[in-house]
DNA sequence: TCAAAAGTGTTGAATGTACACCCATGC
DNA sequence: GCATGGGTGTACATTCAACACTTTTGA
């Protein structure tokens, strides 16, 4: 028998994070879900796109490794970060093996965004991608169930949001991320009822019509377990 | 400065699991969550309690690492296993840097059980455990929140029941895990309801009352992602 | 005045909860 | 018969979804 030949090895430790953020879809122009996807420039699967990610650092909590991950490749900082489930299958990777912890996590993409962009890195709508190295294309789908079933259930959406902002931002976000429309009136009824908001007092202006009131989110930031809580 | 002197190690792998099993409380007798636990044998927090675990094997699935993990402990094979959470806190461990994968599960404590127990294993009330090694505490904590609240909107109660059960033991099930009592007509409907129950046709004999229906779960196993899918 | 979105009201369906009541068995 | 849990019915409260309608602004 030569099945079972392989020399035992060391598992590494990788972390490895899903990103959201919103922006404009290419053609329709309605909000979608975005996310950042690095190249490969070694074995296996050079050229082919991954998740941003690296080996889990001796000095570095899980989640700090996800947090540099972030920096790294977009120069920006979670609004939210959640571990998302950890991978270890035997053929996750032709020749090692890894067990990777997959982190997700929502930005807004500012301006800052864009310029880390470029090299490597480019931002893909997160329902279109192209095959992806590894297991990553499963994580990916995991991730943005997790993220869907997520944000109908807990306020996560403050993720993609500023700190204020109105109720119809606050759907929008809502929509994107669910790709349906919802009754104004119910959502805004929920959304006030779910007690995660307070109105500021304030109003948006300029706007060419009635001017929405301004809210923000009540609660610091509801994260899962020890590094980040839950 | 003395501090962050500490030489830069390799991060180790470990697996450990949370096993639960239904037993009766020993003073009130109600039924109670139970779980194994193992009495280390050298340092760190030698002579404590901790979770059974181990490290991962090179050749060795995660779920399969606490599904031995499992045998080995308590001789059963798990109704449900699910992961849990990667823990990986810098000060877990007071000298070495372990990153932790736990699973938990749900198993029928038969008489088996009963046998390779002993050694340096015991069975406690899941809600009345002595101090434990590491952060074990916490886990077990974590493990029982996701077990009570998944129980709710999942039927992971089979995990606790033989293949064929009446309502009322399920029922039993679900008191016992959330510690009330639940109206029995409502909770018979919303069982039905739920639509994972299937009535094999045939009654249980021998009760000194009308003999209640015996019921069945419809799908095979739902369980979380890869190795163990969701 | 008009368009457009903000915000309120109302109605009917669906779901959840409490509890009364009948049913089938062993003793 | 009678006690005991199995199983059904019902009425009320709460929640959810659809949609009509009023309000406030800029142009």
């Amino acid at each position: 028998m030569t099945i079972g030949m392989q020399v035992d090895q060391r598992v590494s430790l990788a972390v490895s994070t899903v990103i959201f953020a919103l922006r404009p879809h290419p053609s329709t122009g309605l909000m979608t879900l975005w996310l950042p996807l690095v190249r490969r420039i070694r074995e296996p699967y050079e050229g082919q796109w991954a998740l941003p990610g690296g080996p889990l650092e001796a000095n570095e909590d899980l989640a700090a490794s996800a947090r540099h991950t972030l920096e790294r490749t977009t120069g920006l900082t979670p609004n939210y970060l959640e571990q998302l489930y950890a991978f270890g299958s035997l053929d996750r990777s032709p020749d090692d093996r890894v067990v990777s912890i997959v982190y997700w996590a929502l930005v807004q993409p500012d301006e800052v965004a864009r310029a880390v962009d470029g090299e490597n890195v480019e931002w893909f709508v997160a329902d279109e991608l192209p095959p992806l190295a590894f297991d990553h294309s499963e994580i990916v789908t995991y991730a943005l169930a997790r993220l869907r079933a997520k944000i109908t259930y807990t306020p996560i959406a403050y993720g993609f949001l500023p700190p204020e902002f109105t109720l119809a931002e606050l759907r929008a976000v809502h929509e994107a991320v669910l790709r349906t429309s919802l009754d104004p009136a119910n959502f805004r009824r929920q959304a006030l009822a779910s007690d995660t908001l307070v109105a500021t007092g304030t109003y948006l202006q300029g706007t060419s019509f009635r001017p929405p009131a301004l809210f923000r989110f009540t609660a610091g930031a509801p994260t899962p377990l020890p590094e980040e809580r839950r």
